[in-house]
DNA sequence: CTAACGTATCAAGAATTCTTGTTGTGTCAA
DNA sequence: TTGACACAACAAGAATTCTTGATACGTTAG
């Protein structure tokens, strides 16, 4: 496999992409105790339905929450994998351990003007 | 305290929002193994200098990037802690410990249609 | 069966973000 | 001093994302 990094990137993008906006994050921060209806969720977010149907869409599109249908109401709750997914992709970069202090990857020749 | 996340949550939104994009990603990434001179990163990146320019203010605006001027060459280099104020963010969202096994936080009572 | 409800989806406009080309500024070399 | 260079910043248009209100759809209550 040569030519991995472009598609990582992209999810990556993503996942982050997902995570950029202060009212999708209070959403996954209200979720954090378990599942939640979505009329639990319009109050504490201050979001009217369609506003938050569609945040919730986008989470669910970046796969960083599942949805469930019971009767009329739906129900979405956290994917911790997911989550942890993001978190992996921010260690890859070296939230965590530093990438000196990692094992050496593929060297990137790099050339440019200040030789 | 008592309303100290909404600050927290625009932050963290600030800072996703600078990794949300793949040239920005592919940029940190090729800071990973130290300071990097703008003409260095063009290549790599596709992306000529204007277009790099933009999203290195961006890095830059939002912290995860440091530059320094040295002549009239410009190096930017990665900051380690605002990255990992990133993994920060995700972990309190549940991405390392699952809230379920954590200490709980103040409840939020939720008020909702569905009983 | 009908009406009210909870939610998703769509459409249109507003806002934001990104791209490209251009201009400005400081620096170095001749 | 002049010209080339590396880069930032700006301006204008393109593209994307977000908001709002309207509509559509399945479900439950009466």
């Amino acid at each position: 496999m040569t030519t991995a990094a472009p598609y990582q990137l992209a999810r990556a993008a993503a996942l982050f992409h997902a995570l950029s906006d202060e009212t999708r994050l209070a959403a996954l921060a209200l979720l954090q105790d378990g599942e939640r209806c979505v009329c639990e969720l319009q109050e504490p977010l201050g979001a009217r339905q369609s506003r938050l149907s569609f945040h919730l869409k986008v989470l669910k599109d970046a796969g960083l929450v599942r949805d469930r249908r019971e009767g009329r109401w739906a129900y979405y709750s956290l994917d911790l994998d997911v989550l942890r997914e993001a978190a992996g992709a921010l260690a890859s970069l070296g939230a965590i351990v530093p990438a000196a202090a990692r094992p050496p990857r593929l060297p990137v020749v790099l050339t440019g003007c200040c030789a």
